[in-house]
DNA sequence: CTTCAGATGCTCT
DNA sequence: GAGCATCTGAAGA
């Protein structure tokens, strides 16, 4: 089903942890768009130095951050690019997990146009192998950007859930297999003084 | 396989 | 004005 407002109010690395192997949908002109997650960060700021709402700090920008749990957070970096994260914990605890890689579930070619205006078929094998192992990949893939930023995962045009039946496709034999998950440093946060050896990253093991 | 430069504009000081 | 929770294509090994 559907994750709740529930799943979200939890500690953030909890979240993080239990997100991998969850399906992310995305809906673009009626059509589901899944994608089963296998890479997530925390980021908790009232302790964590790379978190943008790092001691509660309250800007523009960060204010998606003390929204309810079940929201998403979408900012714009590098001028360029896009990443998506889901608010968690108590409201007012400004905390989110980056969501950042996936494996392509439901209409690879709307994906496959979203990221490189064009079919499938023409990507090129290293295209084809690093589809979706990114967070700007991610939102590149599902047409995100911040005109979402702020909307409810509990609703209908973006949501995750835990089986692919809930969007009326059939669970690919090989999601139900059991996984182990490592962790690791989080990526790209080389400023963060102590938090840059968080061990924050979890991935499903390969 | 790996490294590397360059792209590009918002955010906060 | 500096820096950024990144990605790409080209070039080298």
């Amino acid at each position: 089903m559907k994750l709740t407002q529930d799943f979200y109010n939890r500690d953030t690395r909890t979240v993080a942890r239990e997100l991998l192997g969850k399906y992310l949908v995305r809906v673009q002109d009626g059509l589901p768009l899944a994608v089963r997650l296998c890479e997530t960060e925390a980021y908790i700021g009232r302790l964590d130095k790379a978190c943008h709402a790092y001691n509660y700090r309250r800007t523009a920008r960060t204010e998606t951050l003390f929204a309810p749990p079940g929201t998403a957070y979408i900012y714009f970096i590098y001028g360029m690019y896009h990443c998506l994260n889901c608010v968690t914990e108590a409201q007012g605890e400004p905390c989110a997990v980056l969501l950042r890689g996936g494996q392509p579930r439901s209409h690879r070619e709307a994906l496959a146009w979203n990221r490189y205006g064009k079919s499938q078929k023409e990507l090129s094998s290293y295209q084809r192998k690093n589809f979706l192992n990114g967070p700007g990949k991610l939102c590149k893939a599902l047409n995100l950007t911040r005109e979402e930023n702020g909307i409810s995962l509990l609703g209908d045009t973006l949501f995750l859930c835990d089986r692919l039946e809930d969007i009326g496709l059939t669970t690919p034999p090989e999601d139900l297999l059991p996984f182990s998950v490592s962790t690791g440093p989080r990526v790209g946060i080389g400023y963060a003084q102590e938090a840059v050896h968080f061990p924050w990253r979890y991935l499903i093991a390969p």
